[in-house]
DNA sequence: AACAATAATGCAAACGTTTGCATTAATTTT
DNA sequence: AAAATTAATGCAAACGTTTGCATTATTGTT
């Protein structure tokens, strides 16, 4: 009844040879003869033999697994940048676990222990908003398990990175809002302790500066990257302030919420107020206005991510330099901050 | 340099006794003497010990490590799947490892067999679009891998199922809009080969034909379920033909593309043409007006799923009995097919 | 035909756990 | 205090590969 898998040693007997020829033959060692592959490959076809990755890792002392965390998998970017690491990856022979740390750090932490149990080449990792303290990464790294951080890094870490240009590309967009006349802005965005969010701030103050207006004198709103929060802001914030002219959101989901309550005043966008968001969420070109964001190529971004592992992965000799890659934005204009509506786009 | 990971043999060493020991103290076998226990336990700590997963599921047999296939892993619907099965499947002490079919059979005969050479405890998967045979799968309950089918499953495989009452679903949105007194309909979904969408036109047909009206000889649409395959459609479909009442979509994607085409067209929802969508993804609250959707409480279904399979790996006989699961979805109305425009809601 | 050189295969240990059975230590019973 | 019982630990094999080194088979050279 429970048919047991075939092994190499099963193989080995049918053919009266052993076990390690097989094994060679199965991995196209050059010593091999031709034809015994060939017989090799035809009776593991026959017997229906599947190979034993866990005694293979076993043996080699590492699985070909990599293991991933990401704060939440049901975020676009961070499902696309997963989906660009396996594009990569797969092909290369690696298998990927995905954990989901929840934005909290202990389970961050949990995450790292069983990848680290699961022997895995190495570990992806975009760091939680908890986290302010990296001994448990460090401790990955101890363990001589190469780790890339990819989109929410820090700089305490010794370990390659990629990161976006979050800068650059807030700067792009402040600077496309300034060319439509804006002056009076507001900015919405998530708690600065983390670089995204810094940089993105950073980009936005940038600009400003060039035109001499101080981004910490303008109306500043920071709290957690939900739409609800942000609804809720400015639901009574509206109220009692004058209108800025435009609302620049670190976020799209945050935008949303600001979109929400201004619409239910009464007021019209871009005309009353206008608004960008940040990272080109699906929903983005959806929405009535079309939102201005910020295209953040997540999928590339997976695919430098697990390219850099797979440097580290086979440099035996854990190299001094540490590479880092910026991934440059693209500025996406649609209706919700264009004075003049003319462009028509989805 | 390279210190070594440390071993249950190490921690035998430190404190003069045998490795079987160890481990059976760290597995807190009752035979073990407390104090004993503790010791290994201090000493474990002290050398930094991670148990070596792979070496215990190679010596068991079997890995603490569950496949998951999936379609896509950027839909919100499949994203929160794999939350709930992670919910269950984590505590339980359990990996999980995830692969996307991207909608091919051929990646989906791949995954099946890196996760069989991976020697997975079982397989969860939602067929893609593509998949017509089964062989594979079976191939994997050949070996002995518990499999589980949720979402789209199929007839032909006698295994556990996790399945939305897409029947149900549909046939309470339909009766929501006879009552809403809509009697025009039309029907746009995907190609009635998945269950799901066979389904959601049962449910459909089936409210219809209690009002005596046949639902194949209203206006039927079917195609791939993107936006941009709805909007081409709508786009000319509404120049050439008499304005159904209300559009009926299987997916949000396929409303939303048809809402564009509607609005491109200076038509109003739900004034001159309503429509609603299934499966409710986060943008059917937030776009104008808001869609009537189908809540489909993903996360459940995966936490069922996972607890199925949980079942189907504890119980050494295979049970003869295969379990079946459904799971009642909720309408959801909202702005879009409401004729007299009262409702007020996120 | 004898030898050298190379090609192909075999041997056996190792990777780090787990586990049935055997053994020894500690406790209870008579 | 010896025997019987139970508690605690040890022994050794096994899981299925991989791999350095040894051995045998094959081919080429003189």
């Amino acid at each position: 009844m429970r048919n047991k898998q075939a092994t190499i040693q099963d193989i080995a007997k049918t053919l009266n040879i052993t076990a390690s020829t097989v094994s060679r033959a199965l991995n196209d060692h050059p010593k091999i003869k031709k034809s015994t592959k060939e017989l090799v490959w035809a009776t593991a076809k026959k017997l229906n033999y599947q190979p034993n990755t866990i005694a293979s890792s076993l043996r080699k002392g590492k699985a070909n697994t990599v293991g991933m965390i990401v704060p939440r998998i049901n975020r676009h970017f961070f499902s696309n940048v997963i989906t660009g690491v396996e594009s990569i990856l797969n092909p290369a022979g690696y298998n990927l676990i995905i954990c989901q740390s929840e934005e909290s750090i202990e389970k961050e932490k949990m995450n790292i222990n069983t990848l680290i149990a699961s022997r895995v080449s190495g570990i992806l990792i975009s760091l939680s908003l908890e986290s302010t303290k990296y001994e448990h990464i460090k401790h990955a790294i101890r363990n001589n398990i190469p780790v890339v951080l990819y989109d929410r890094i820090c700089d305490e870490l010794d370990v390659c990175k990629v990161e976006n240009d979050d800068v650059s590309g807030s700067y792009e967009l402040t600077r496309h809002l300034i060319e439509q006349g804006y002056r009076k802005m507001m900015w919405i965005g998530g708690t600065r302790q983390l670089n995204t969010y810094t940089n993105r701030f950073a980009g936005y103050s940038n600009a400003l500066a060039e035109i001499g207006i101080d981004a910490e004198k303008l109306p500043i709103f920071e709290g957690s990257i939900s739409l609800e929060t942000a609804y809720e802001f400015m639901k009574t914030y509206l109220d009692e302030n004058p209108l800025p002219e435009v609302i620049v959101s670190a976020s799209d989901y945050m935008a949303m919420g600001a979109i929400v309550a201004i619409q239910e005043k009464g007021l019209r966008i871009p005309e009353d107020i206008a608004i960008s968001g940040y990272s080109n969420e699906p929903f983005a070109g959806l929405i009535n206005p079309k939102l201005t964001s910020v295209e953040q190529f997540s999928k590339e971004m997976g695919q430098e991510t697990a390219r850099l592992l797979l440097g580290q992965i086979s440099s035996e000799i854990p190299s001094k330099v540490k590479q880092k890659i910026m991934i440059r934005p693209k500025l996406i204009v649609r209706e919700s901050t264009i004075k003049s509506k003319i462009i028509k786009s989805i």
